[in-house]
DNA sequence: TTACATACATAAATTTCTTATGTATGTAAA
DNA sequence: TTTACATACATAAGAAATTTATGTATGTAA
């Protein structure tokens, strides 16, 4: 019988993360210039220390939204008997990683500013 | 000719608002007790800086799903020749808040760390 | 040969939001 | 006096982003 081999963890947090996926993407191919899917649900894990967790769902079809809007370049690979599709920035995507960040650290100030979640050493 | 009023200002922080409304609105109600739809809107707006608004089309169904839920209490009273519906938590809503600010505080530092985005000094 | 990891992908359903529409009253300006 | 704007509620169609489920395929360790 088939068995989905990759587990999906509910986790609240993980709950807020909507909409800001793609910033999430663009901001790690910047740092790292060329990553592959399953490479970034890895690297997402490792930064948040286990709180987020990219589903495959939610992955896939964000990578392909952004390579249609011309933000990815991607290039195939073989890789120890399995295919690996590499992703990397664009021009555009490279302009676009700064306006999504701006948008992403605005909103973080904001929420912590209407949450009244601010450090309390200012 | 009809015309509605309330004007909408789409902003690129507001599109990262999703899934956080539900905290934000909870929260407010920690700190004020009392709080009609419309006041809800304008807090959230003065907190913010005018970067969040809340559209009516969020808002009301929101707080109709966290009355439905059991989180939201609410009264209408008749002020200046208009009705207003006020919302208070319920002792459901004053325990869900604190467990939604638990989830907030560590989404935001995750995030802040998957973006390079913690503050300088730490 | 079972379990788990790596690696891609699609699709139905759900949630959440935007946009548009609607009703109604109060007030200030032209 | 009627236009514009603010206050105050509400619903609904559609879009967007996600979850959940399903599927294929290879590699490796128990």
């Amino acid at each position: 019988m088939y068995v989905n081999k990759l587990y999906i963890c509910r986790m609240s947090s993980a709950k807020l993360l909507k909409g800001t996926l793609q910033t999430i993407i663009l901001k790690l191919l910047e740092d790292k210039d060329r990553m592959y899917g399953y490479e970034i649900t890895q690297k997402v894990k490792e930064l948040s220390d286990g709180e987020f967790k990219l589903t495959e769902g939610a992955l896939y079809p964000t990578l392909h939204k952004l390579e249609a809007d011309g933000l990815l370049e991607t290039s195939t690979e073989m890789v120890d008997g399995r295919v690996r599709k590499y992703y990397s920035l664009s021009t555009d995507g490279k302009a676009e990683v700064q306006h999504k960040m701006s948008d992403a650290a605005l909103f973080i100030e904001k929420l912590q500013q209407v949450l009244n979640l601010k450090p309390s050493i200012g």
